[in-house]
DNA sequence: ATAAAAACCCACTATAATACTGGGTTTTAG
DNA sequence: CTAAAACCCAGTATTATAGTGGGTTTTTAT
């Protein structure tokens, strides 16, 4: 499982979907707008959500995107997912072996690091980041954070 | 936070430094062997990994690397924070101000999540992946993982 | 002393992933 | 019929990843 600042985009791409959506279907063009993320880009990335099924878009005037489950029925773990792909298995190619015919290290560790970390996200609903960002479900646009404190600049996060 | 294949090279370079270095100091070039990375490559992240004091590097024959501390008081937040440069923030600056002046959606989420998982990971020593690698601690070069069902070919994972 | 092993350092390069540009075509509401 | 939007695709710029290849210093062993 990787986290990139792909899957930032797609997490944060998809909590303002998820607060805008009371109005109808949402358009990439707003989210761009609101996100500052190219269009063609989310396009990209909802190619993939769509195809995961985690949103349905419709056409044409008025259409948009909505998500495609509850709020709270889609985690923050299928939407990094569902952009970040496979990534083609570069040494052990999806066996047990590499390294001359031996097994590596990596193989096994990462990927039970990994399944640990799928099950931490896996267990961060959509709807709890959403809430979190101190929108009162409303339209509004811009958001902010009272229950984090802005001054807390970590060197150990890395926000862009 | 950012959790990429750079991290996971460093997490695997450090857990074959852990099982080698009863023995002495470990040199790159025998991780470099032992895991397939380029030994140019092991510098670099070592060089971070040394900035960071999670290890102490001595010269000339016989020398390599140790630990700088307990296997145990080393975690795979503090080496993934280690190699993953802090990326240029590009649109909020480090300001809580973005997109003319407001906060972004971004910012305070990912930000929040990001201490989430950190602290997940902070929770996770160095000494308890080295152990799940099944070496008895000797200097075995050769790994298996009798508690990882290695046929769960899992979708979700990522594993080069 | 000398040779060799290793860290340590640096500049450059190849590859791959990220993010975007720009052009389309379909669908559908009005 | 028009326009708004999804949907699609090929190309490109930028950045990050990973590696190559050369060095210098430090230190041990001969």
């Amino acid at each position: 499982m990787r986290l990139t600042t792909k899957g930032r985009y797609a997490v944060t791409a998809m909590i303002d979907l998820s607060i805008h959506q009371a109005n109808g279907p949402v358009t990439l063009k707003s989210i761009s707008d609101n996100q500052g993320i190219s269009l063609s880009y989310l396009e990209q990335l909802f190619a993939k959500m769509r195809k995961s099924e985690l949103v349905t878009g419709t056409r044409g005037p008025g259409g948009g995107y909505v998500l495609a489950r509850d709020v709270d029925h889609i985690s923050i773990a299928e939407i990094v997912v569902a952009v970040d792909e496979p990534l083609d298995i570069t040494k052990c190619e999806g066996l047990q072996n590499c390294h001359d015919g031996k097994r590596c290290l990596t193989h096994g560790l990462w990927s039970e690091l990994s399944d640990q970390l799928y099950g931490f996200l896996a267990g961060i609903p959509l709807g709890k980041l959403m809430r979190q960002s101190g929108i009162d479900q409303q339209d509004r646009q811009y958001v902010n954070f009272p229950e984090l404190d802005s001054s807390s600049d970590n060197p150990k996060l890395e926000v862009n």
